[in-house]
DNA sequence: CATGAATGAGTCTTCATTCAT
DNA sequence: AATGAATGAAGACTCATTCAT
């Protein structure tokens, strides 16, 4: 019987741990993005899920330890879509660069709702160094590879005022800097231009590479 | 005149409560940086300030006000340094650009305790648009500088690929993506590095005005 | 008889149900004397019988029945004991009396763990006359027969001196007195030396019957 | 003008430190000996004290510090008292011991209020070190004092069979538990019934020194 | 019978704001 | 102008109890 096999896995009173938590995160991105972290309490995360007050701190240990695993989550989530296009991105450097890149300006990652958590986040990121570890654990392989990546699009192009360390540091930038703007002026700069700005970056620093797009 | 010099009793209330306030002001961004806005309290910047508990309604309507002002405050200070630093450029574009961009990496800008006030301002933007109001109000100008800069020195070096506007953004990007490696990874980047870094975007896009520095 | 040894299945039912309460009175008591009160939810208590959050309910009507039923097992406990060792100890009065106050000192009678206890709910007595009432609806046996002993040993001494409600008081008295001292400071006085020195104020008081101990 | 210099301290919106603090710890004890700990909220306390809810945080640090202050002040009441008594019984031995433990039974002292609270506070000492710890530092002076003066009666009496160290405490629990009957059954025994009963105890030890009465 | 997820009333604590002095 | 005591709303967290499975 197929019916059988078919359980609902969020409804009811009693769901699987694991979708019960996720529902959480999920809403307490949804209440961050609205109403910023000062503005977020269990009362509006709790609201958000439609579940009762008193069911995170039964989840999860403290509203601290909720927004540890919501960054966890996010990075995660970021490090997954990121490594998965990596490796479908065939063993041509330039291919994989934009493949990265590409991610980090698709709907899931580069939407408002997100950028808002990742710079509340980072907004707190000076008083609460865990958030930047999760952070780093996860964005520390990121940067290796944009740095192979720089390195080997550098040798096979000639350009050799390319410093490896710092063009990374540099797309790193332009690109935080872009999701700030696509945050601050979603009007004036839609993601897709936010793409298109970066991938002329990397036109002007890999010529040979990449060409302009307008 | 010996009129100017003599003080009138209203002045002398006056400066005292400017000073009063600015002290104020001067205490938040001191909490903010330290605590972050969750952590920041009347209290917190009260003490810090050595003042006693109940002067902030007295001198500012409200937290939120107090907090509107101490944006402003920095946003000025801002302001005033690169309309000054232009100022004294002299009329070469290349100049007034190189005058510009080095008030961003400036001690007084970016050091850790301003770059971590203006990211947990951000990380509250979206949620409270006064915030964004206040920094655009200021920005407005200097975006508007920027383009104008970039024209010129489009024009002026035949680089016929350049966007103003986009070029604009783009430097503004790499600029507040720096300003945040700046902030998360003080030991990895310093402000100078990333001034450095900044000015070799600059020889990228316009490389006849600007020269890579190492 | 075959039958006798055929368990009814009503039977078997029962039992366990009756060891699932037993085990929950003693992992009720393990909680109070280790965390107090205060600190003693039903969490854990069903943590300290390794059995599942929700079982309370289901074998007691509520917490607060489970306390009463708690305290009703600890009077119920002495109560066995003290009958069955005036059983035990023939018909000579200053015997009996020494039977019925050895057990105040015995191991399972004037341990750490259930002083604490009895001191828990005495702490609370004042505000729930409900312990108060199994404490006394047990104690009123034992009070009349220590009344009847001092009669019969002041009759048979010829201590005309001795009021038999006044002399017991003193002698429970001094009992509990002594138990707060063990439970307080078990390093200090044992359980032995406290037995001791109860029976030294037999001495004092009977001193035909009963000799000093050193 | 004698009018100026009359204060009110306790009354109006601002009171001094110490009368705010007091107020808070009187009620304290009144919520402790009603509603015993586990009924005692910080609501209790501030509603019985005719306050507002946040004021405790205000004057004490948290609820356990109102507890641990609450503890030190009826510690400190009944050293004050006793050792006041002491001073006050002139050089005999017996005029002084009568004069300490007469302490014990005196109203201020003795109440259904305060015991109730001393016996909470022993209800939890097992878990809570710091209450037990309280008591001692002010207890062990007196357990002193009372130690020299069995010695000394025992001397002067010349009751070669007292050990002082024993005595002490026999005298100690024997008002211990002579509280807990005033306590748990205020209607079968006074406080005056249990000083007498206290003092034929001190009758049947020192013989020469105290005789019984009726 | 038993489990453990879920609920929601209740508690401690924080803190912006008010206000007597 | 300034102080700091006082207020009360709001938040995080606890926990007895209920109930679907």
């Amino acid at each position: 019987m197929t019916q059988a096999t078919a359980k609902k896995p969020t409804k009811g009173r009693t769901a699987t741990r694991e979708a019960r938590r996720q529902q959480l995160i999920n809403a307490t991105i949804d209440s961050i993005s609205k109403r910023g972290f000062s503005g977020t309490t269990l009362a509006t995360v709790t609201k958000g899920a439609k579940l009762s007050h008193g069911i995170v701190n039964f989840h999860f240990d403290s509203k601290e330890s909720l927004y540890v695993e919501t960054l966890g989550f996010l990075a995660q989530e970021h490090y997954d879509l990121w490594t998965a296009a990596l490796e479908k991105a065939g063993p041509n450097p330039a291919d994989q660069m934009a493949a990265m890149l590409n991610v980090d300006f698709e709907q899931t990652v580069c939407s408002a709702k997100k950028l808002a958590v990742w710079f509340a986040f980072w907004g707190q990121a000076k008083q609460r160094p865990t958030y930047l570890n999760i952070h780093n654990s996860f964005d520390e392989h990121r940067t290796s590879e944009l740095k192979r990546l720089c390195s080997e699009l550098a040798k096979d192009g000639g350009y050799d005022h390319i410093t490896p360390i710092e063009t990374t540091r540099s797309i790193e930038s332009i690109i935080d800097g872009l999701w700030l703007q696509v945050l601050l002026y979603p009007q004036s700069l839609s993601r897709t231009e936010a793409r298109k700005n970066c991938f002329n970056y990397l036109a002007c620093l890999f010529p040979k590479h990449f060409s302009r797009c307008t």
